[in-house]
RNA sequence: UCCCGAAUAGCUCAGUCGGUUAGAGCAUCUGACUGUUAAUCAGAGGGUCGCUGGUUCGAGCCCAGCUUCGGGAGCCA
């Protein structure tokens, strides 16, 4: 038996005029979905109905006594049916619609006593314990269809804008970026594993001959594909065993990095600026009535929180305020003045010292972000000390406004948002053999170990850029979550792999 | 990994100074109610107070260890 989505009925009735062609009231159609709610009061039986297809919920209206007493017992908050009816304008206030029910078959109960979602409130927290039914939820259905439009956008925009999407290896044998403590892969057996003869494990007998890891990142597959096709963009999963227990870190979580030949640093900042608003704008356009039921909830939300503590702007007023407005662009050594002139320095409220050359604290660059610009903010140039060595060095001193010199630094660069801080990081790429091999044997990598990846410089070299995002932190942005486990269906992290 | 906090009914929480039979709201069930919107009203059922040990005449409450969860920090995307 067919049957209509709920979207779909819902968007033909919008405005409703039995008079127009295409309306359905009148017409018979069954639709199919899980209970939110059902009332009963003496002379009817009320069913909200939702299909998972938009958030918004059918109501399905059955006269008293029309539906046998067994039946209705089994119709409990999470049971699924099947509802057969004719369309009709609804008595009611809160809809236009309702299924005037002629047939209900149950495909499965849920049994009232045991189904742990109740027609009530529920905290994150203990959503997150049953993470195998939260996208049954109205906050969880929201948020994974907004990752879906998100997801999407994000392949729309390279398409469009001629990027070729690069699939780059889950398991990879390289361990050179040092982006993070991996998973290994292996099929040896964890107890007995064979050992050579200086009492090491042998990983020539495991299954690809060589120790192997899970990806931390596509980044030097990316510039292969970069040095070929033009420009690449890659979105795969990602994975580091690092031991963090944070709002904003997951085990394994999804990550696009562009990387484009010929890109230098100005134009890598125009395109992450224009690629982050983009996808941003198609989820305010496609996603109206998930960000608006997330907007008030989030809302909700704030009130119960003291007025200090409040956040200036709604959710769909911080979103288009992204988009309506230019990403501040800054030095780092600029970026590291204001902060030593700034008010939480010269009252030490900073719990770590800033001067040029450290690393940024998040609490810095929150003040940047959410005191000093209130914008999103993109850095450049930072110290090379602290940044990757495949980024392009600065043959240009960095100077400060009182024309003081500081150096070496690196064409990186790290888009920082409000509420989560850092949400892109790139670079320019350094594109010169000798200067990359340098940086390596300083930093202690041996060339050796990726031969592979320094033959883009050692045949056809290039000038070339690219970032990376982490894709729950753009829906986080976007969901105004607080929490990176809620914006994952099935969230990996340290003492969690249970759904 | 470090710092702070929490763990009591299905959920969210209260539980005074260590003292009789551990409470509330929501959810569930039963009944009432002329079309309800997370309906409303009345009633009922529902507890290994995270685990282990200790102090005490007596522990939900005090102490120690462990576990899990939350917030912050670090690592980073």
């Amino acid at each position: 038996m067919s049957y209509l989505p709920i979207k779909q009925l819902l968007k033909a009735s919008s405005g409703v005029d039995s008079s127009r062609m295409d309306s359905p009231v009148g017409t018979t159609v069954t639709v199919k979905g899980w209970v939110r709610t059902k009332r009963e009061s003496k002379n009817a039986v009320f069913i909200a109905l939702n299909d998972g297809s938009t958030i918004q919920n059918i109501q399905a209206v059955a006269e008293a006594g029309q539906l046998p007493e067994d039946t209705l017992k089994l119709i409990t908050t999470g049971s699924c049916l099947a509802i057969t009816g004719q369309i009709v304008e609804s008595q009611g206030s809160g809809q236009a619609i309702e299924v005037k029910i002629t047939d209900v078959v149950i495909y499965g109960t849920a049994d009232p006593e045991k189904y742990p979602l109740q027609p009530k409130r529920h905290s994150l927290e203990f959503l997150r314990e049953i993470a195998h039914l939260r996208p049954r939820t109205n906050t969880f259905s929201a948020i994974l269809r907004i990752r879906h439009a998100l997801a999407f956008a994000i392949h729309k925009y390279f398409n469009d804008n001629g990027f070729f999407y690069l699939n780059t290896p889950i398991i990879t044998a390289s361990d050179a970026e040092g982006a993070g403590e991996m998973f290994r892969v292996t099929t040896l057996d964890a107890i007995k594993p064979p050992l050579t003869e200086d009492g090491k494990v042998d990983y020539n007998q495991d299954f690809f001959g060589r120790e192997t890891n899970l990806t931390v990142s596509g980044q030097l597959e990316g510039e292969l594909g970069a040095m070929a096709l033009g420009k690449i963009y890659t979105f795969g999963p990602t994975f580091r065993a690092e031991n963090s227990n944070t709002t904003r870190h997951l085990a394994e979580f999804w990550m696009i990095e562009p990387e484009m030949a010929f890109y230098e640093l100005k134009d890598n900042m125009n395109l992450a600026e224009d690629f982050v608003k983009t996808v941003i704008r198609y989820a305010l356009q496609h996603c109206a009535d998930d960000l608006a039921f997330l907007d008030n909830r989030l809302k909700e939300e704030e009130k119960t929180k003291k007025k200090e503590e409040q956040s200036e702007l709604g959710l769909l007023e911080k979103l288009q305020f992204v988009i309506n407005n230019e990403f501040v662009r800054l030095t780092y050594t600029e970026a590291v003045d204001i902060l030593m002139n700034s008010k939480p320095a010269k009252k030490g409220q900073f719990q770590f010292e800033v001067k040029w050359g450290i690393d940024l604290q998040s609490e810095h660059e929150r003040y940047l972000v959410e005191k000093h610009f209130k914008k999103p903010v993109i850095l450049t140039n930072y110290p090379r000390a602290i940044k990757a060595f495949y980024m392009k060095q600065d043959v240009e001193p960095a100077t400060n406004a009182r024309g003081e010199v500081f150096g070496p630094t690196v064409r990186a660069m790290d888009v920082l948002f409000p509420g989560i801080g850092e949400i892109i990081g790139g670079s320019q790429r350094e594109e010169d053999l000798d200067k990359l091999v340098a940086r390596m044997q300083e930093v202690g990598i041996d060339p050796e170990a990726i031969w592979w990846y320094l033959d883009t410089r050692r045949f056809g070299t290039a000038p070339h850029a690219g970032f990376g995002l982490g894709f729950e932190r753009l829906v986080l942005f976007v969901t105004g979550m607080g929490n990176i486990r809620d914006v994952i269906p099935f969230p990996r992290a340290p003492k969690t792999a249970e759904f």
